[in-house]
DNA sequence: TTAAAAATATGATATTTGTCATGTTTTTAC
DNA sequence: GTAAAAACATGACAAATATCATATTTTTAA
């Protein structure tokens, strides 16, 4: 089994506080797991007891509206954390997690965890901010939500995933998802979201190859976005 | 001026984790704010460098959209903090607080604040957990924004301001907010907020009084929240 | 490879919501 | 107390979006 104390991805999460002593209680400790398309990291409901680490792969976070539609919160890659509130708060998750692509993730238990919490406060300041810098972009997303129409935030999503997933050798945004996974991240149905994708294909802000997209006119959807 | 130690707003935020100590020296740099109606406790793209405490009145917080359009993201009530994330991020506030009726708010410098969060670990577990609690919801209201519709989300709203707020002698949700800022919190025009008011109204599931509201049939509003 | 299933695409239509106009009521400031 | 401003209310209409139907393409599994 791999080590956390030699092991890269910890570099771009709060991990990277831990000492040298305790990146070596976790590793004995952690088990990893391999996680095939399409499965579940955890469902709603579940109690997580621990952090997952991201060592390789993507997977969507969502959660069930009320109305019986699913709504996609995150998208968490290579490199981060997930499960960090299951640290805290002894609640089940409000949320589910499906790997988008074969996933390695670490699985680090609760208690251990804890512990370097309480000791070690440049972890728990790193934990600290990387929360607050989620509840920051939770508040842009309701914003975003409240007040942007679906041509607008289609516009947005786009150019919020280009920057955080890249773009593959095609120029593509470097991340497959289906349509239905692009509809319940801007909150709308399938058939808006695949009209939405057209006309921006056929106003040349983007093209298809194969089912990935390219965006060819990031300052017309700029534009968009802002409501121009 | 009043001291920390004696104050009982603190039991009701993370604050009560301080110890004697602490609080006295807290107490020796805060100071305390009257906030008139209508007045800014702090506004977006200010360095807030510091955590108000709520000792009476409520805030409505909010951020302007790119469309221009206000939108509440939060109402915070005697006992909350406020400010928490520019203890741990050094940006500016994405947000905006503006008072909703008088009140009286006491301000922690953020210098003060920080050598607690990093000695006491009950005090930073106490504010990690607030934010965890804090992002949970922000899903929550990601999902309502994304997934319901606009009365579904004005009869939640109602629901969640009377769990919140609770009731006055009247019966009535006891803030009073303008129809204006209903609708800036569910996310839609004023005049769609006063309709679907008028329609809650003619149907018999709330009653206004003066301006202030009083819910009359819970399980039809919670039923439209879902749904039905 | 091939049939079945899933995903993508598009039209027609109904519903929801926003916008503009206008009038009334309430609040504010002098 | 009164005039002006703000908030509330409602109608008419336009725009955005959801829903349902159906066809095509792609993927999956045997």
């Amino acid at each position: 089994m791999s080590k956390c104390e030699q092991c890269i991805v910890r570099q771009f999460n709060s991990l990277k506080h831990l000492s040298k002593d305790e990146l070596i209680r976790m590793s004995n400790c952690k088990t990893s797991k391999t996680i095939k398309k399409g499965e579940f990291l955890f469902n709603e409901g579940e109690h997580i007891n621990g952090v997952f680490c991201i060592k390789d792969g993507v997977c969507k976070v969502s959660k069930m509206s009320e109305n019986g539609r699913n709504q996609v919160v995150n998208l968490i890659k290579k490199g981060d954390l997930i499960g960090e509130r299951s640290l805290i708060s002894d609640e089940v998750s409000n949320l589910n997690a499906v790997a988008l692509n074969d996933m390695e993730v670490c699985f680090i238990p609760k208690d251990e965890i804890i512990k370097d919490l309480e000791k070690n406060p440049n972890f728990s300041m790193g934990v600290l901010k990387n929360m607050a810098n989620s509840l920051k972009n939770a508040d842009d997303i309701i914003v975003n939500m409240a007040q942007k129409n679906v041509k607008q935030r289609l516009a947005e999503t786009l150019l919020h995933l280009e920057a955080k997933f890249g773009v593959n050798e095609d120029g593509c945004i470097d991340i497959h998802l289906s349509r239905e996974d692009i509809a319940n991240i801007i909150g709308t149905a399938t058939e808006s979201a695949i009209r939405l994708l057209s006309e921006f294909k056929k106003k040349k802000y983007l093209a298809f190859k194969g089912k990935d997209i390219q965006l060819l006119d990031i300052d017309s959807l700029k534009n968009i976005s802002q409501g121009f």
